[in-house]
DNA sequence: GCCAACGTTGGC
DNA sequence: GCCAACGTTGGC
């Protein structure tokens, strides 16, 4: 089993909004970043852990867990020219993006924030708290999940 | 809202 | 294959 680390902003999809889907399963789509695509097709599976990271909002930080429910598919909102995510170069018979599903698990009891993250060694080579870092999905080691949660 | 960092695109 | 231009991310 791995751990992983997910961003999304707050004001367009937070962790309370993943606790109100009906379920609490949503698929984590959208993402048009090659690296982050590899991740989500060949490594995440069934049974992993996310942190629910909140990105470019007031207080970025870590404010949940979530649970990998299906392991990468094609991510459909490639092939649909409505939406935001359309990418026409993306063929359906060899997609270009894929998603996953998560599944609510609990809130953290406070938002573990990226500032207090920066300033401890604990987390040192974690992409988050190094400068210039753009990856929304990243693997978290299992030494680096326990020690964020000792943090809770 | 600013802007540094970085990924992608496309001309050559 | 190089690299300038451009777009996006995301902290601040």
């Amino acid at each position: 089993m791995k751990y992983w680390l997910m961003k999304s902003e707050p004001d367009v999809f937070g962790i309370d909004d993943l606790k109100k889907t009906p379920g609490r399963i949503e698929p984590w789509n959208g993402v048009r970043n090659y690296q982050v695509r590899n991740m989500m097709r060949d490594d995440m599976k069934t049974g992993d852990l996310a942190f629910f990271y909140h990105s470019n909002c007031k207080e970025p930080g870590i404010a949940g867990i979530m649970e990998i429910v299906r392991k990468g598919y094609p991510d459909i909102t490639a092939f649909d020219p409505n939406s935001q995510y359309f990418d026409p170069k993306s063929d359906p018979a060899e997609p270009r993006w894929y998603c996953v599903d998560v599944r609510y698990v609990r809130k953290l009891k406070r938002v573990i924030t990226l500032s207090e993250l920066k300033e401890l060694s604990g987390v040192a080579g974690l992409p988050l708290v190094r400068r210039g870092n753009r990856l929304s999905i990243m693997p978290v080691s299992r030494q680096q999940w326990e020690y964020i949660l000792t943090l809770e």
